[in-house]
DNA sequence: CAATGTGAAACGATTCACAGCT
DNA sequence: AGCTGTGAATCGTTTCACATTG
């Protein structure tokens, strides 16, 4: 266990083993080597030693890991042994997929509520304004100038930005001056943020163009996945 | 002017060297430097020069890099000088939000049909289905069993896997049979493909993760951003 | 003896610093 | 004079290889 710090692509994996380890948890098995884990992903063992070797001894020498054990650990490292308080900024259709998105119910993110700026979209809820999803209740959508009220009275901790490009920087302010720390930005923008709130951008145009990229490539010679 | 194997860090900056190009060149600005582009992401101005330096010598001297040519250079170096055209496989919100995601137009991607195994959902389109969104026509679903065939009468290039988990693997087996070599996958799952195959993850699950470590860090002193 | 935990080596990406051009 | 293009230095991540341990 050192305290340096820790690497996004560290944590990112750490997400990884973890979905892995729930899965082997329910098949019912008791012991994981991290030659194990590796052959599933295609990932080398004494990476996924050094991610888990960051945070404690939780390995056997001669067995591996213990499964239900390294999936608590990995668990409360990641804060997962709690439920996040979610809200969404813009109620448009990628708004609304994402609050009725229906595995928010098997994960440690609740989506508590919608905000949007438009007087036809505000007092409905994600269920009468999108297709109606799996989610049972519905998440309502609230006038985007409740945001700094309700953040508090909500107790929101991670916001959503599902608004259109030429807005998402204006959106974003508003969010961190109601004291969000953690955003998930969709807006196809690089934001600017201080240092003690994070923002990690979820970009399709980059993603689509570097799949384009690949395709323009005359020896199409290229890795699979990586994430 | 190299001929290395060019990372997907550089081509992922390259998108966003593009985006800030498309908007000098429609201010009106007719030359940039790097250290102008460095400046609008908080970006080294050598990186930049380092990767616009593996495709050819675009710049001047004393000058620095011509708006126009350099948009239309990277237009054509990431293959967007022609509309891809693209086929989403799952109707749920995801795929119904993606289909009527507005800014398609504008962009060089087309989504020409949508494909389901719910009969609920075939023979509808995307806007009968789903929040109407500024798609002036609506995107026909088909049963995903016509996809080997309309894969190839519609000439689709890219795939976006809007499925379950549990049904990725095999939804991108039939993909990859039907000749696809792109595929933007949205289920957090690692997938398997051959190499002449690009299948890009976008996994919510990790972005969401990696926030919630982020919050559940004492002294939270974290950089923002970096994509 | 099998598998962890970890220094050391290898690799890759970023930044520095400057020669070379206009 | 100013800015590009690039070799060299730096920094960070991944992989190797092995001593250590149950």
């Amino acid at each position: 266990m050192k305290s340096e710090k820790i690497s996004e692509f560290t944590t990112g994996r750490l997400s990884i083993y973890l979905r892995c380890l729930n899965q082997l948890a329910q098949e019912g098995t008791e012991t994981i080597s991290s030659q194990g884990l590796a052959d599933r992903f295609n990932l080398n063992s004494a990476q996924i030693r050094k991610d888990l070797a960051y945070f404690g001894e939780f390995g056997v020498r001669g067995v591996g890991y213990d499964t239900e054990g390294l999936r608590q650990h990995l668990t409360e490292i990641l804060g997962l042994n709690r439920r996040h308080r979610v809200g969404i900024i813009g109620a448009g259709n990628l708004g609304l997929a994402l609050a009725n998105y229906k595995n928010w119910e098997a994960s440690s993110f609740n989506v508590v509520a919608l905000f949007d700026n438009d007087r036809a979209r505000i007092g409905k809820t994600s269920l009468t304004q999108g297709h109606a999803g799996n989610n049972p209740h519905g998440v309502k959508i609230y006038d985007v100038r409740e945001f700094p009220t309700l953040a508090r009275e909500l107790e929101l901790e991670m916001v959503a930005l599902a608004v259109p490009r030429d807005t998402a920087q204006a959106a974003l302010d508003m969010v961190i001056a109601a004291g969000i720390k953690a955003v998930l930005n969709f807006a196809p923008a690089q934001l600017e943020a201080p240092d003690d709130v994070k923002v990690k951008t979820v970009d399709l145009t980059i993603s689509l163009e570097s799949l384009s990229y690949f395709l323009a490539q005359p020896q199409s010679e290229g890795e699979s996945d990586k994430s």
